[in-house]
Parts: structure tokens; sequence; C-alpha cells
DNA sequence: GGGGGTTCCTGTACGC
DNA sequence: TGCGTACAGGAACCCC
């Protein structure tokens, strides 16, 4: 599942070829992959033909392109299974292939972007940029919070906005409005690494627990991020159609059954969300 | 505005 | 072999 480290890789991945790139063709085969587009296919068509890509940026799982007219950007959401994929312009179609984006690249020449999405909750949209305290963002990212990686990430507002919050932990770092970036792998392994009960309440996590907790959460998407991120089978690859090695790496997430690194107990997996919560019931406990 | 549940979707695994 | 069902989860949306 694409969070924070696999978005960036993404991103990371598409900056070299896209930047600078002349958008040559679009081609929308399942309007779908527009959700977040509201005014249709042919009115994202006609937003990105014979545009430039002027840079690549991210904010959380967000990424966005913003276009020479200096006033837009392609943006990207991956959602559960989305791909963006750089492919040579004449190859053939992926097998849950969206949208492809022909460009030409001063440089390297011609290729494409493939957007491919097996559950279709991805989805890609032309927005409008607009200021945020120096940045240009997309009207749709407005609402989401900087990410702990970002250099501005201002901890002291999120220990308070924790302290305002009687929702389980796990939820509170699930809300991309209050931390973006971390979904359902990420917030257990940061859990387990700050040795914290996923349903503690927010407002009860003392202060050293939120500062213990946010150093952990850093660490572990460095980590994801320096090992290519975390792929469980070909729902998360880079641009180039590879996967990532965090999955080697995890200490909770999926791992019920095996006994924890730290302490030898068995991972328990609870239903919680409508998903899974994976923790040490021995020292993860709940206060 | 906080809180929490529902919904969208498709491929895979598993039980019978 | 074949069918039905549970499961995976990001985020918008809804009602309380």
């Amino acid at each position: 599942m694409p969070e924070l480290p696999e978005v960036e890789v993404v991103r990371a991945g598409l900056a070299p070829a896209a930047v600078g790139s002349l958008i040559t063709s679009v081609s929308v085969f399942d309007e779908r992959a527009l959700t977040r587009h509201s005014a249709g296919a042919e009115d994202f068509v006609a937003r990105l033909e014979r545009r430039r890509f002027a840079a690549a940026s991210r904010r959380g799982k967000f990424l966005w392109l913003p276009l020479d007219d200096d006033d837009s950007a392609l943006i990207a959401h991956l959602g559960m299974s989305g791909q963006m994929l750089l492919r040579a312009p004449e190859a053939t179609a992926e097998r849950h292939e969206r949208v492809r984006i022909g460009i030409e690249h001063p440089e390297h020449g011609e290729l494409a972007i493939v957007f491919a999405d097996q559950r279709t909750f991805g989805s890609l949209a032309v927005d409008a940029l607009v200021d945020d305290g120096g940045s240009r963002i997309p009207t749709q990212v407005v609402h989401i919070a900087r990410d702990p990686l970002d250099s501005r990430f201002d901890d002291d507002a999120f220990r308070a906005a924790l302290a305002r919050r009687g929702s389980a932990i796990k939820r509170v770092l699930l809300d991309q409005g209050v931390v973006s970036g971390i979904g359902n792998i990420y917030a257990d392994e940061s859990l387990w690494a700050a040795r914290i009960h996923p349903e503690t309440p927010a407002a009860r996590l003392s202060t050293p627990s939120v500062r213990r907790l946010l150093a952990e959460v850093r660490s572990v998407l460095e980590k994801a991020l320096a090992e290519g991120g975390t792929s469980f089978d070909a729902q998360y690859v880079n641009v180039n159609g590879q996967a990532g090695y965090f999955a080697h790496s995890l200490n909770a997430y999926g791992r019920q059954g095996e006994p924890c690194a730290r302490c030898g107990t068995s991972i328990r997996r609870v239903s919680f969300m409508n998903r899974s919560s994976h923790f040490c019931p021995s020292c993860q406990r709940r206060r």
C-alpha cells in the first residue's frame, strides 16, 4: 500500500524524466481514474496537452507535477494499488492501465508515464495551485497536514493536536489532517517501536511518549524510504516496476502469531477501524 | 468540529 | 473443479 516512503520513491523516480518534458499525448482508458477531476476526461486531456512539467512535488501521500502555466498541476493519489510507471512510448499496455501520458524530454527523448491501478482507489486530476505559506500546493492538498519528514513539520503543534483528541492514537496517526503520509503499515510499525498500544487515547500520551512516537515515526519512514518502500506483491513498485525491500524489516505488521522481536510474545492482530492492527500485547500494554 | 462508521473496488486466499 | 465469501485499506462522506 503506498504510504509516504512509497510515494516519495515514485516522485523521485518520476522527476528526472518528467521535469522539463513536453506533454505530447494523453489517453484516458478508464474514467474511474479521474474521480478527482470532476470536469471529466476531455477537460483533463485539454489541460495537459502541449504543456510542460515544471517540477515534481509531494505532501504526505499526494504527489503532483506543476505545469509550466504556474497555475495548475497534475496531481496523483495512488490509493491502494496505484502505480506511476515510466515506459517506452510503444510499450504494450499494463494489465490495469487507466491513463497514459506521452512525454518528450529534451535529453531523454520520448517516454510514457503510465498510471495503472488494480483497485481503482487511486486517481489523477489537473488541479489549481494556491499559496500555502510561501509554497504553491494544489487545492485538493490544502487540508493535508505536513508530513513528519517535512522540515517545516511543527512538533509542538502535533503534540497540541494529540492533546485535543480523545480518539485512539492509531486513528489519529491515520488522520491525514493531523499528520500526513502514515498508513496502516507504518502506523503499526511506529507504535510497536514506541511501545504504545494502538488504542491508547491520544490525549493520554505524555509529552515524552509523544516525542518518542514522533522519533520512531521518522525513523521507520526514513528506513523504509532507504529500502525503497514496502512491497508485499505486485501492488507497490517504483517507476521501473521494481519492488521495495522494507517488507523484510517489519516487526509488527502482518506478523500475527510470530514472536515479538523484543520480548518473544506472539504478535496479536485485532480488527480496528475496518482494518487490521498488529501489536505486541506484552510490550505495548494498554494503560 | 470531534468522533466513528460506511463506502468505493478487484485480485487472492481459503473453506466447503 | 467450482463456487461463495472474507480480506486487503486510503480517504471522502455521512450522521451523531
